[in-house]
DNA sequence: GCCGATTTGTCCGTATGTATC
DNA sequence: CGATACATACGGACAAATCGG
């Protein structure tokens, strides 16, 4: 729900650079030209600018201008660096995505689960494994650990749906923060069984800590995906700080 | 070099949350407070603040303050979502870089090269690979395309050493935006012939596209990475635009 | 090389809205 | 309800980089 100025002004002009209104290596209208177009304050075009620069749509040059550099080259399968469920990221894609459930349980951390998902020792989790399906092809499985006293009662059926559809619509948690490690692992008898890997023996591997708005870490993930249909997009400017 | 006082104020906070002067869950002092302690506006606070939140050391609720959400338990291994050259990386972790050139050619870009670069047809390129050891082991293999009318008179010495601190140093070329995207794929005869990748036959690939001051795009790279060394973090915050 | 106009970068102060307690 | 906290927005000032005359 963007009402916020500063969003509507990034929103129109990134529309603007993907339809190529703007082309690619052009400048956009200075501050002060976007100032009169959208009939607001500089900090606040310089605010939807700068989150432009974020997405990697242009590059700033100071005395010169905006540059765009967006190039339509390549889609986007997966998410830019926002958060986003498996479901919404299908949708988005117009692919039909299916989720089953193959372990539901209910655990306590121990020393050896707290370590490897940053959950306090003597946690009640939910851990379940997920397999997700897109168009028929069997390409996620998850592993799953959820805090049980933020995520209350959760059931086989909201697991086989969307959890995160339960958690914002239901329960009014927001996600706020997730940290995100990316590594390249073997594939262990369960991935074998589950996925078609083909003839790679390795997969992506996605390890993720989620925390809700009051900064509670609320959620570990570990996503374990089939190579050919992994892919993640980023965009890295270099600071000085 | 961090001259900009908001460069300063976000170094000093994030020391302060990793020496644990801020401890993990506590809040940091109010935006108000924090205008005293350091002596500055609002706007200059806030900017730092809001930096810390895109690296994921803290996390803004509004109404109650900002949280410390920090872990120090795995260290950052490789870069934080910066751009950060192979020789940068390597030193920062106390390990020992070594570089050799396999190949080294100008080439012209045809539809083919274009099409995996970015580059445009025509392009007069450097292209080379390299393997990279980090403390004698043989990790990274690149494949580098260089625009040779940006990057000028490469030498099979300076690709040796580090292309990124001649560009820096000697060319005075500042590195702005790099457009990355990570893949797990087979492995080539290339890469068995020159990395150590045990029982593994994938590994995680990074190609990326990097950007002048200008905006000018003039360096594509694909770095094969052997997959035991690999590792790539990331924070992600959920948006609404 | 200098100067002035333009453009982005940094910083300040203030006002108002919204969420929390 | 009031106090506190962060979020949004406005306006102004000066610095730094670029470009053209």
């Amino acid at each position: 729900m963007p009402k916020a100025k500063y969003a509507e002004i990034y929103k129109d002009l990134k529309s603007k650079i993907e339809t190529g209104e703007y082309e690619f290596q052009e400048l956009l209208p200075s501050e002060n030209n976007l100032i009169h177009i959208y009939g607001c304050s500089r900090n606040t075009i310089r605010r939807a600018v700068s989150t432009l620069v974020t997405d990697g749509y242009v590059q700033t040059m100071q005395g010169k201008g905006v540059r765009n550099i967006f190039q339509p080259t390549l889609r986007t399968s997966f998410t830019i660096g926002g958060i986003e469920s498996f479901k919404e990221s299908a949708i988005r894609n117009h692919q039909t995505p299916k989720t089953k459930v193959l372990h539901f349980a209910e655990i306590t951390a121990d020393k050896k689960i707290s370590v490897r998902t940053g959950f306090p020792v003597g946690s009640k989790l939910y851990y379940l494994q997920r397999l997700h399906y897109l168009d028929g092809k069997a390409l996620i499985i998850n592993h799953n650990y959820f805090l049980k006293s933020v995520v209350t009662d959760l059931t086989m059926e909201i697991a086989e749906d969307s959890i995160y559809e339960y958690l914002e619509n239901v329960l009014h948690i927001s996600i706020v923060t997730s940290k995100r490690i990316m590594t390249v692992e073997k594939m262990t008898e369960i991935d074998e069984k589950y996925l078609e890997l083909g003839d790679c023996n390795c997969l992506a591997v996605v390890s993720s800590q989620t925390y809700n708005s009051d900064g509670i870490m609320f959620e570990y993930t570990q996503s374990r995906h089939r190579p050919d249909y992994f892919r993640f997009q980023d965009n890295a400017t270099r600071r000085f700080l």
